[in-house]
DNA sequence: TCCGGCATATTTGTCTGATAACCAGACAAA
DNA sequence: TTTGTCTGGTTATCAGACAAATATGCCGGA
């Protein structure tokens, strides 16, 4: 029996029931190098005198480890680390202030790269699309209403054009990570002082070069688009 | 009492185990529109009635839902299908074969956006780093060795040089996802044909484009680089 | 009628003990 | 060497119970 001596101390905080903090720290002890891929951890039942808990909260521990894909369990061999862990799926960490300048340099590369292959592929319904969305927006802004949703439809009627599932799906992604930002563009204040006339102004350029085909100017106005999108929702916030 | 008429039926598969089979159904359930978001799932007394199985199994099915970011539970209350659910961490989906293509648009969108951010800081360490690495490809090279690990460093001290930890997260993301594509440009068969050796040259663009601070050609150079790669690593697959 | 307090049923969280399925290694037999 | 068997250990599943938090309905008072 090896014996493990670095796990972490049996002290799990109550923050959202005993399994969960199990998981936090098994998880943590992982990623610090605690047990290399491939290795085993320790037995349901050494973990249930290390921390003092009942068999079934290491289990749902465990079982939240295996949905993570940071663990595999083999009946009556053990549980092993995973051979990559934790690398089944990407997952934008902390969201600190400063951060947010960060995950908007990811948004900026693939909204160019989309917008960059709509403009190669530029089939006619996706262009009727991205050109309604563009019209809803412009008849929002004229009567003074909120576009969010047509604003959300632009975007998303650019990333089917590209062809490219992922791209839609990472952008998706992206939003719901920030979700009240594209909303601020259209909030009142917004509207008032021409800012929403602005990133108007940004769109157009991308659906005309889109129209054209033209795919370096795609990308250039998409990228200059989310650029300032980032400014402007910056100088909303106070202080 | 809600009666839930359309829930899967009680056909568990085998395959690994009747929690992830649950687990698995569920999602789908969920997936395909069967709750929405806020919506409260059947309890566990009616799972456990529904399709034979013990309470241990349905927990074991909802924790890893929980894990997975698609329900939240409350306790006393009941489980609840969370507000986004399944978009707490992006999935790369299914890798069918043309499938590669599209991954790889992804790839050279956040390369070619870390190499712009990598010109445009150009702090003296990061470069003398990614230049170790290009030279340790170089001598590689020469003495006809794998550079495959030199490889990686290259890439990954060019997202390191741009700031941006996300941009090197995604890319190691991404790079888990198809691992066997890097180590081919670094195959005996392609050091013998020179695609190594192409491979080598663009890396060489990218450098001198960082090192001189241009961030248009540095993105130029990485978008070209993966494309290119992505050719090559196709000319490998015979069929 | 409306509203706050209270008892009660419901539901998830945790614990305990048991049985079955399975694996890894040791060991004996062919 | 190979094969079969045995044994101890481990995970998977089951069943039942209690604790804790919540939802619900009832009832009295304003």
């Amino acid at each position: 029996m090896y014996h493990h001596p670095d796990l972490p101390h049996p002290h799990l905080p109550r923050s959202q029931g005993l399994g969960d903090g199990l998981a936090r720290q098994l998880a943590e002890w992982i990623s610090g190098g605690g047990a290399g891929p491939g290795e085993r951890l320790p037995t349901e039942k050494q973990l249930v005198e290390r921390f003092g808990v009942s068999r079934a909260v290491v289990r749902e521990a465990i079982a939240r480890l295996k949905a993570d894909g940071f663990v595999e369990t083999r009946q009556g061999a053990g549980a092993f680390v995973a051979a990559r862990p934790g690398q089944g799926s990407f997952k934008l960490g902390s969201m600190a202030d400063d951060d947010l300048n960060h995950v908007f340099d990811l948004r900026a590369a693939v909204e160019a790269k989309a917008a960059e292959l709509a403009a190669r592929r530029r089939l006619p319904e996706d262009i009727a699309a991205i050109r309604a969305a563009y019209q809803a927006m412009q008849q929002a802004l004229q009567s003074g209403q909120a576009g969010a949703e047509a604003d959300d439809a632009f975007h998303a009627a650019i990333a089917v054009a590209s062809g490219n599932p992922h791209l839609g799906r990472f952008l998706d992604y992206l939003a719901g990570q920030f979700s009240a930002s594209r909303a601020l563009t259209w909030s009142a204040d917004a509207i008032a002082d021409g800012r929403a006339a602005a990133s108007q102004a940004e769109h157009a350029a991308i659906l005309l070069a889109i129209e054209a085909g033209d795919t370096a100017a795609a990308a250039i106005a998409a990228t200059r688009h989310v650029e300032n999108a980032t400014r402007r929702a910056k100088e909303n916030t106070p202080c």
